[in-house]
Formats: structure tokens, C-alpha cells, sequence
DNA sequence: ACTTGGCACTTAGGTGTGTTGAGTGCTAAC
DNA sequence: GTTAGCACTCAACACACCTAAGTGCCAAGT
């Protein structure tokens, strides 16, 4: 029972599986690939296949599938990247240079992943956490209604519409800008709120209750994270994919919505050696997710936002894996030129 | 062959059909509900209201299901708008008021009305045409990197990193934000390009470059639409109601994602008297929707955005349509108060 | 001029019975 | 370790049958 061909029999059955969509036989296998051995020879290596689990039959004498144990087996020992064509990377240069905001860049790279790899594409904004204040501006809208604008040095901008005492004038919040700009421009945002702290009891009194106020909305933007947020596309791909599975379409659209769901989701995916990190099936944390695979890996700086795609366990590894791992290469360099 | 009787048996189709999601029969309505004849006097009516196409058997001898038109004239003729609960109309105020952004607020806003509805939401940014600048920033990112940001009265922010010259300082920025203040300020979002064509053509030659390089993006983002956006909630619901048409989900969810059609759809969809607009199976344009219905209205200054939910044609539109209702009102409410 | 009971007719859907075909597991020979 | 052969299993399909729900229509009743 040589155990080369023994992945090579499981390779078999993981490609014409994902191809056709139904369970895969012995007599097919040796039809379709070009293994020197005959259907019986095959069917002992299946059933040596099905007791370590990673193949298993939906019933007596049918075809086999593979498990998500197999599919594991198959990403991580078996498969290899296929490189995009060349068209296919020029679509996506050219489509994410095109974009100027942040908001388009991340809008265009979900619209793209999905449509290449015809799943559900995700993209999660990018970490603040490393950003530093570049510039914080106040503005009075309406007496007793002030504007808190923060930017940071990657390019967010974050703004509060925040209540202020009505006494308040223009020249009081420009004096306040000086001062809180001068404690806390190229300070990491992380560390904004004990700047300010201190620097709101060096206020003059006359100062103090509209500091406090602006105060505590500069902490809140410099602490809401933004990367707390994802950007979907392509769900319509599921109902393709799940054609024959009606029944699992609900819960897996209720995890899509519930972002935290999708947010723990994805920062628990470490990263493999690759740095293409790979969920099948079961091995999500989230039940509704159980015959569904989530391929994902950073981009940006410290590779700490992600970037991915879901869809059935039953999915191209290969093409999907190489996909997601372009786009976020392409991503991470377009993050960086701005 | 009253009329009053024949109208009386169509609501009595339309809310036993949208209950039990099964073709009503006559005997079934006899028993359901007090009309006070036989079950074959109800046939004599079914007979007439198929015949004028409000209803439909779906083969030989099954009950009867109401048309598109059944359900146009059940909404405009029969159905009366259930006002909410007290406790239902205590949990929107409460979720809605307590949240501080504007996207946050729609956010909240979408949420609530799926949950609500048990259907899909659908919530249009509000528009901007009507708001004026209220403020212009400009700052210098790094070398030939500048930042734009317009405030507009209703509060939204809007920015765009530009590249300028590499040539150009801080107080050149400042200066030029002065000149463009003055201009623009108070000034409709729409008419701020004619505006600013005049007052470069003023500027000295030294900030003529940079003049060009600010002034064009301003007009972009005084032209960049952000009505053209809307923010969904309740995709998963899809999966519920169409359990038993899995087939038509996936055209369905591809119109969704296109925002394209969204807000075609929307836009399109005028005001009845009440305030609420109700597009029904058929009558939609986009052929994917031709079995979901769409409840929409508008909401803010001047009813321009719209609010609404999707479902499929067989909803319970008196609720349904309460509930957009409601939410718009409290929707409407918070961004008078912000 | 409606309404109603009665009756023949239609049909989706459930159930029972073969039949077929793809596929397996096992054994004995190579 | 491989292969041919063979008995066995089971989903899927087809066919026949029956039932329940529902209709349309007619003749009689009010």
C-alpha cells in the first residue's frame, strides 16, 4: 500500500469532487486520472483512505467524499498554489489603482476577490493601532454643538459630532486645538487618552468643562476602532454554491451580518508558513459555519487586517488560496504608495 | 355577487395565504372566518375574482393564492396600517437614540427594521443636496500630500488625500483655506464648482498649482454623492422566507449588492398619499425582484432618502408597512435633533 | 337574483413495488 | 502488492394506486 499514491488517490477524489459535485467512485477515478492501477487496487487504497477518516461515503456502495480532515490533509500536504494568469493580475492592478479612498480601495478589493474567485469575499479595515495623531481639528457647528475631526498619519479620518457648553466660542475650541495638539501630535492613538488626562487638568478653569468634552470624544475616536468594521461581497455567489444545500444558507448569511461573529472569526485565523491561513468546516469556532471554509491572510503593515474569502467546504483550494493571497498582496501595496 | 362580500374574501385569501403560505380553499375560509355564507357561495366569488385576475389557482382544483394585482388592490383598497405596540414603539426610540454618528445611527436604523420586519432592510444615506459648507480644512500629510475635508451643515464630513505640489507649505494651505472660506462658505453643496472656478482664477500665481489641485478635489467632494450609498441589514432572512423558493434567492441577493439597482429601484419609487410606497412582485423593473415586494418611504428634509425593507411578495404588508412607517418618523426625528 | 347542497371531476402527494446501475467489499488467483 | 471476478447494497427512478382537498356546475331553494 504505497503511501505516495495514496495522496495521490486523495488528491484525485478532492479535484473531481469539487469539480462535479458528487461523490466519487473507483471505476470513474482511474477513468479520469491516469493512476497505473486498476479499480480494485484503488478500492483498497479508498477504504485504507476512509478508516483514517479523511474520506467518507454518504451511503453504502456510493462514491466517496472528503471530509474536512481530508480537505486539511489536502491543503496542507498536498496542494499547490496556482499562480494567476497574467491577465488576471493586470485586472487587478488596474482595477485597484483606479481607487482613491480608503473606503473605494477596500470597496473595489471585496468586489474583485469575489468575482475572482466566485465566493463571498471579506475585507476588514485596516489596524489603527499602529497610526500616530496627525492632526486634530475642532470645529463649532451650532452654538453648543462642536465637530471633532482626528487624523491620523495612515490617512483615517475620524469625526464626533460632540455637545459642548453653549457658551463655547470659536476662539475657546481654537486655543483647545493648540493645546491638545501640541500634547498629542505623533503620539500612537492607543496612547491618546493618558496624554490627554493630564493634559486636561492644565486647563484654565473658564477652559475646563468644554475640555473635558472634547476631551472625552478625542479618546473615544482614538479608541474606536475602526478595524472593528468588515465589507462584504459576493453573497450572492452563496446561493449558487449552495444550490443543493438549501438548508445551510440562513445561518451562514446570519454570521456575514453579525460582524463580530466574522471579526473573531478572522483574528483567531493565524497565520501558516504561507501566510494563507485556512479554516475547513468544523474547524470554524461558529456552528453556522460548519460546511463552510475560510480562507484568509493579512495585509497592510504587520500583515494585521484581513483580508479573505468563504464559501463551501467543497471549493477550489488552489485557485481560491492563490487569489486571496494576490489581492492582498496588491492591497498591501496600494496601502503602502498612499 | 356583492361587492363589499367579494372584497371581504380577497383579504381573507391574502392574510390566510400569507399566514399559512399554503393555497387557501373555500371550505378553509368558511371556517376561518365568520363570513356568513356557504362554502359555495364563496366559490361563485373566487370564480369572479379570478376571472378579474386578483387570484390565481396554481393547478386544477388546488386553492387559490393572490396575484400581484390581488395584492395591489389588498394594499390600496383593503389593508389598514396596524399601528406598533407601545413596547415596540418604546424599543425603537431607545435603540436610536442612543447612538452618536450618523453612520452609526443608519446603521442602528437598518437593524432595527430587519429585526422588526423579519425581512430585508434597506436604508439610503440622506442626501446632501439640499446641505451648505459649513467648514473647509486643509492639511499637509508629508511633501506633495495634502488632506481635504468639507463639513457640511447637516454634519457629514467628507475627505480625499490629493497630491500637490511638492513645493507647497503649511501656510500656503492656510491661506488658500482662507480664500476658499470666504467664497464658499454657507454656500449649496451643488453650486460650490461655479464658485470655485471664479476664485481660482483670483488666486496669485504662486498658489495658482495647488489652487487647481484643491479646488478640483473640493468639487469632487462637493459632486461625490454620498446619498448614492445604502446600507443593508437582514440578509438572512432572505433564506426564511424562501425556504421553499430556493430558486429565486440568488437573483435576489446579486440586486441587493448592486447598489446600483437599489438605488434606481428606490429612487423610482414615488409617494402615495399616506407617504408610503409599495412595489409589488411584477411591478418592480429589475426582473430579479419579480417575486419579492419592496415597502419604501422617505425620511429627513424634504423626504428625499428613502427607508424600506424587501420581502417577498407574500409579506404581511399592514405591519410591514407600519414598521417602515414608524422607523422613518423616529429616523426623521434624530436627524432634525443632530 | 342570490344562495346552497350535492355530485362528478381533477390533481398533488403519499405509498408500495419492481428495476436498474453505480459502487463497494471480499476472496482467490497472479 | 495487485488484479479479476462476483455477490451484495442501496439510491434513484418509474409505475401503479389511492386519498384528500378542492373545484365547477347544476338544479333546487329562498
Amino acid at each position: 500500500m504505497s503511501e505516495p499514491r495514496r495522496l495521490e488517490v486523495l488528491r484525485a477524489i478532492v479535484e473531481d469532487y469539487v469539480h462535479s459535485r458528487e461523490p466519487v467512485g473507483s471505476k470513474a477515478l482511474v477513468e479520469r486520472h491516469r493512476l497505473g492501477v486498476s479499480s480494485a487496487t484503488i478500492r483498497n487504497d479508498m477504504a485504507l483512505l476512509e478508516e483514517e477518516g479523511l474520506i467518507t461515503a454518504p451511503h453504502t456502495s456510493s462514491g466517496r467524499i472528503p471530509t474536512d480532515k481530508g480537505y486539511r490533509l489536502f491543503v496542507d500536504r498536498i496542494a499547490e498554489v496556482k499562480p494567476l494568469s497574467a491577465p488576471e493580475k493586470r485586472a487587478i492592478r488596474a482595477l485597484l489603482e483606479g481607487a482613491d479612498d480608503l473606503d473605494d480601495v477596500l470597496d473595489r478589493t471585496v468586489r474583485l476577490l469575489a468575482q475572482l474567485t466566485n465566493q463571498v469575499a471579506v475585507v476588514q479595515y485596516p489596524h489603527l493601532g499602529t497610526a500616530s495623531v496627525r492632526h486634530i481639528e475642532l470645529v463649532l457647528l451650532a452654538p453648543g454643538r462642536a465637530l471633532v475631526v482626528l487624523i491620523s498619519t495612515n490617512g483615517a479620518v475620524q469625526q464626533r459630532v460632540v455637545s459642548v457648553p453653549a457658551e463655547a466660542q470659536e476662539n475657546d475650541l481654537a486655543d483647545l486645538r493648540q493645546h491638545f495638539l501640541e500634547r498629542v501630535s505623533g503620539v500612537r492613538l492607543p496612547s491618546v487618552p493618558q496624554e490627554l488626562g493630564a493634559c486636561i487638568a492644565d486647563l484654565p478653569p473658564s477652559l475646563q468643562s468644554l475640555g473635558q468634552a472634547i476631551g472625552h470624544s478625542l479618546e473615544q475616536l482614538s479608541a474606536a476602532n475602526r478595524e472593528d468594521r468588515i465589507v462584504l461581497a459576493g453573497t450572492a455567489n452563496l446561493a449558487r454554491s449552495t444550490l443543493d444545500f438549501p438548508l445551510t444558507i440562513g445561518p451562514v448569511l446570519e454570521a456575514l451580518e453579525e460582524q463580530v461573529v466574522m471579526l473573531r472569526l478572522l483574528s483567531e485565523m493565524g497565520q501558516d508558513a504561507l501566510g494563507i491561513s485556512v479554516r475547513i468546516g468544523r474547524e470554524n469556532p461558529y456552528g453556522g459555519l460548519a460546511e463552510a471554509s475560510v480562507i484568509a491572510t493579512g495585509y497592510g503593515p504587520d500583515s494585521l487586517a484581513k483580508v479573505g474569502v468563504l464559501g463551501p467546504t467543497r471549493m477550489d483550494y488552489p485557485t481560491t488560496m492563490a487569489a486571496v493571497r494576490a489581492v492582498a498582496r496588491y492591497l498591501s501595496r496600494i496601502l503602502d504608495e498612499s
